[in-house]
DNA sequence: CCACTTATTGACTTTGCGGTCGAATTTGTT
DNA sequence: AACAAATTCGACCGCAAAGTCAATAAGTGG
């Protein structure tokens, strides 16, 4: 019980995970802007104002921050996806609810679906691929739902689908924090565009 | 006189640079499903039933390469520009035109759209991008012409075409020539839910 | 202030891959 | 057949970047 009183600022565990966060996210950040080869782990150690050796401290090795950063994202898509559960009227608000979130994702918390997945390899990769699948399954679910219920139109789910999750993704090539598109309108306008494209 | 008459398989010339386009087209694929990075110049010449010398006898280096796929794909969509000027009623009806035809180069053509940019350097990373800027004015003109004659309903254009665009990209990753989907089915559903999406 | 754990480093090793080169082989010409 | 030009190859080099490790500094509890 001694332990677990200790203030967070002090307690070592609590800052070993945190620097392996940082990490982590000091990581994404580059890999989304310059891709993960083009970044190498002398830049990220440097970024942290550390030596690359202290880097290979907090994690196995390269590919596993590329893994991590995957994760990180799935994790919190799945979140959203939770979160939508239950609301909305019918399949398209639901799902304009669930890609809203998504695109804030993607700009505020500067979180971006990383499409260096065959630089994983093994294990990695077959669980990001799976984790992938799963959220690509909710959301075709709830677009099925909605064509059931007559508030999107029927088309092929994949193809629907991969439409508007392939917009998502492109935001990581362009989207710059902070530049003259906030990150709300370019949310806004995704949604909107989103959900004309399949409304019936 | 006496060359240019000469049969196109007996033609030196023709012959070289036929078989230069072939490294760039395995190359392009390869690049395409697994990204510039994974994919090493070993293989690409063995996929040719070369050894990785005899590459460096039609092109200068993997850089190159890369550059050249970017350009084949730009100089397709060059043309598809051109061909849909002056055509169409409105704004949104030539939009329609283009992007169907660029989701036939992605498809039927199986030219893709890099997003290895980043792995350029100097001079080639700067042409690159300026073609690709180009493009991307051209159709975010086209997009703002369908604004102002009332086709294409009013909201940031910079953001509009990235979200189709988007889309566009996306194929890359999950479109497999000879699967369920044929080219056809993802140019025609993508040309629909890019329209419904914009139009007023 | 001492013993011990946690963090961090500089210097080194390893490795995969792009690129080069001279030689060999194939192809075309007279 | 002989010669030249176009292709292709095996073997090698260089380098950047991942990864290792022994030494050391910083922090902590007694």
């Amino acid at each position: 019980m001694a332990k677990a009183n200790i203030a967070q600022p002090f307690n070592r565990e609590v800052q070993y995970a945190a620097k392996r966060r940082a990490v982590i996210r000091a990581a994404a950040g580059a890999f989304r802007r310059r891709g993960y080869h083009n970044t190498s782990m002398v830049w990220i150690a440097k970024s942290l104002g550390l030596s690359k050796a202290a880097l290979y401290y907090y994690v196995k090795s390269k590919e596993e921050i590329l893994y991590e950063c995957h994760i990180m994202v799935y994790d919190a898509m799945d979140e959203v996806v939770k979160s939508v559960r239950g609301k909305g009227a019918n399949g398209l608000e639901k799902l304009k609810r669930l890609y809203g979130a998504f695109a804030a994702l993607m700009t505020r918390d500067g979180l971006a679906l990383l499409a260096d997945v065959d630089s994983l390899k093994g294990a990695f990769q077959t669980e990001v691929l799976g984790r992938r699948g799963k959220i690509e399954r909710a959301v075709t679910r709830i677009v099925e739902g909605g064509m059931k219920d007559g508030s999107i139109k029927k088309a092929d789910p994949k193809i629907t689908v991969f439409f508007f999750m392939g917009a998502l993704n492109w935001l990581n090539v362009w989207y710059e924090p902070g530049g003259r598109l906030s990150g709300e309108i370019i949310a806004e306008t995704f949604v909107t565009q989103m959900s004309d494209g399949i409304a019936s």
